[in-house]
RNA sequence: GGCCCCAUCGUCUAGUCUGGUCCAGGACGCCAGGUUCUCAUCCUGGAAACUGGGGUUCGAAUCCCCAUGGGGUCACCA
């Protein structure tokens, strides 16, 4: 192993049993932001110890949702992106799966038996069970109770060396520990705080405190950077770094995420309002049995009725839920933010404010808070993270977003909304290129994610004779007389035409159609929304739609005018 | 419940370490105006916070103590 000697190395572990959770996207990029900082390496490792849990699928979509967002891992497992290669092995310190360093995590296990600091202990699940549950029923503080210890050394070593089903278990110090944390200070765990808790478990795999440790000493680790939420195992970690003889890395506790009401933003939360959006559903429809259910979201009726009634929170379920009844679920994985149609700057941006901030000004004195990947590689600092949770704001996100949407050049958006098309909304793809940038940038003020863009975009997306005209609009704009004896909006309307059919293709531009108008308006007297909206409703339809010369635009010369055509044939009067 | 962490507008936060420049600044959201052919964008203005109580000090959002509140964690999950 080759090793500089000041290389700062920071390290995200995520285990893979599913998406990148958002928090976890914070810490990966905090992780990131620091060893760049410091001319260091990050390093990507995957705790795959739970072999229930994990998957290769989700160690590779976890590793795509990290490289969708910008963050580069220098060491770790390879992965192909946009034509780069991702990961490596610079230093000789993989592999980065801890399934695949068994040997390793054992060789110190028996090193630790050997030396008399971790035991064989035999207890079933059951049995500490069984002891736990009556700790708490007797409101005592449950610790293992030691028992194996009772049993004579030379015994233990042997049952554990024949082959019963044994754990393994650090004899945990018996002086207080002091973490000091980057954030917090220093953090005090008295004496006999700590239980002999399981290093190896059952089925031979080391646990996640034990396996962090040997890694991180391993691997070089120099920086632990992580959620507050793993402050009280740091003392396990420092406790076997002294049995074993490591070295301590520096650690830096980072505030936790959660939702808006307080409750941890977690997985379960789409579970959960899709429960409610079915709950709401079935109320008003009575045939929506388990069954019936089943068949409508092609899923298992007991899957359904299990989710119901909260035995389960499958994802699948509240996915099916989700596009079955048309309810949004709350974005909580990457790959949520991802569909939903937020760009990766915005969110790296978002979430980097969520617990740290640059404390900078800008020249007119307000706070610096928009800022890139780049800048937090210049300037992230481990003495600006804040200690106080923080909740994670959809509003401000969303005003993130729709500001990064704004910053991009009209050829990005065009560009970037098209791909995200192509994978959540092809049908917008049928549109020409020239008319599809001239719709894109109409919907861009309209809209705060690219999945927001839709709907200001349907317009456009329908065929010629396939929307109704809103009848009150007709009413109101198309039938009712002009103000100041000004003509009604269908005369106007059937008159501007004349003018419309005289604009050759070539000049069929938002530019250019808003100037005729503007010119029409001035010689028949009358204001622009006279002459606009009439337009828009036989159009589009209804009274909502982007400047009026975009949507003549968007639509293209032949379809504009069929439009119209039908709309004067429709409506008579 | 034990242990641990935290405490500035509804939310994210600046200010706290190095007490006075803070009758607390910015952003999102909200409210009210304005621009505009609709919707949106955009512009202007406004309401909105130092959890409470004790200290220390000439002076406390800033330092100390207590109370209260919130969060985390207590597995052969990570």
């Amino acid at each position: 192993m080759t090793s500089t000697p000041d290389l700062v190395v920071t390290r995200f572990a995520p285990s893979p049993t599913g998406h990148l959770h958002i928090g976890g996207a914070r810490t990966a990029l905090f992780c990131w932001a620091f060893a760049r900082r410091h001319n260091g390496h990050f390093l990507l490792r995957i705790e795959d110890t739970d072999q229930a849990r994990s998957s290769d699928e989700a160690a590779r979509g976890i590793m795509e949702d990290l490289a969708w967002l910008g963050i580069d891992w220098d060491e770790g497992p390879t992965l192909q992106y946009q034509g780069r290669t991702i990961g490596g092995d610079p230093r000789s310190v993989a592999p980065f799966f801890q399934a695949r360093r068994i040997d390793i995590y054992n060789d110190y296990i028996n090193r630790l038996v050997e030396q008399g600091k971790a035991y064989p202990a035999f207890e079933t699940p059951e049995e500490l069970e069984a002891k736990r549950k009556a700790a708490v029923a007797a409101k005592q503080t449950y610790r293992y109770d030691r028992a194996a210890l009772s049993i004579p050394p030379d015994e233990r070593i042997r049952r554990m060396k024949a082959g019963e089903p044994h754990v393994i278990r650090l004899m945990a110090p018996a002086e207080e520990i002091v973490v000091h944390d980057e954030v917090l200070g220093d953090v005090r765990y008295a004496a006999g705080e700590m239980d002999d808790f399981v290093i190896r478990k059952a089925d031979g795999f080391p646990t996640y405190h034990f396996a962090v440790v040997i890694d991180d000493q391993t691997m070089g680790i120099t920086h632990v950077l992580r959620a507050q939420e793993h402050l009280n195992n740091t003392p396990r970690h420092v406790a076997l770094q002294r049995a074993l003889g490591f070295r301590t890395p520096v650690y830096a506790h980072m505030p936790i995420i959660s939702n808006m009401d307080g409750s941890k933003m977690s997985k379960r939360d789409k579970a959960k309002a899709a429960r409610a959006a079915l709950a709401d559903a079935m109320k008003k429809d009575a045939s929506l049995t388990p069954a019936a259910l089943a068949e409508k979201l092609s899923l298992d009726e007991k899957l359904i009725a299990d989710f119901i009634a909260k035995e389960n929170d499958s994802l699948d379920v509240a996915a099916a839920v989700a596009r079955v009844f048309n309810v949004a679920l709350p974005e909580i994985e990457v790959a949520d933010f991802r569909d939903a149609g937020y760009l990766p700057e915005a969110i790296v941006n978002f979430i980097a404010l969520l617990g740290w901030n640059p404390g900078m000004k800008l020249p007119d004195g307000k706070d610096l808070e928009k800022f890139d990947a780049r800048f937090l590689a210049e300037h992230f600092s481990l003495d600006r993270i804040g200690k106080t949770s923080a909740k994670f704001d959809r509003a401000k996100l969303l005003a993130f977003n729709q500001d990064a949407i704004a910053a991009l050049s009209p050829e990005d958006f065009a560009a970037r909304w098209r791909a995200w098309c192509a994978e959540h909304a092809p049908e917008v793809l049928n549109l020409p290129p020239d008319r599809f940038a001239i719709l894109a940038e109409a919907v861009r003020p309209r809209a705060r994610t690219f999945r927001d863009a839709l709907k200001p975009a349907a317009f456009a997306l329908t065929p010629d004779d396939g929307y109704a005209f809103d009848e009150a609009a007709v009413k109101k704009v198309l039938l009712a007389p002009g103000k100041d004896n000004a003509p009604r909006g269908l005369d106007l309307l059937r008159d501007f035409t004349t003018t419309l059919r005289d604009i050759p293709a070539t000049d069929w531009t938002p530019a250019t159609l808003d100037a005729h108008m503007a010119t029409f308006c001035q010689q028949k007297g009358v204001g622009p929304g006279q002459v606009a909206q009439p337009l828009r409703v036989a159009l589009t339809g209804s009274t909502v739609s982007p400047g009026i010369g975009a949507t003549l635009a968007a639509l293209g010369r032949d379809s504009a005018l069929r439009r119209i055509d039908r709309c004067l044939a429709t409506i008579s009067g």
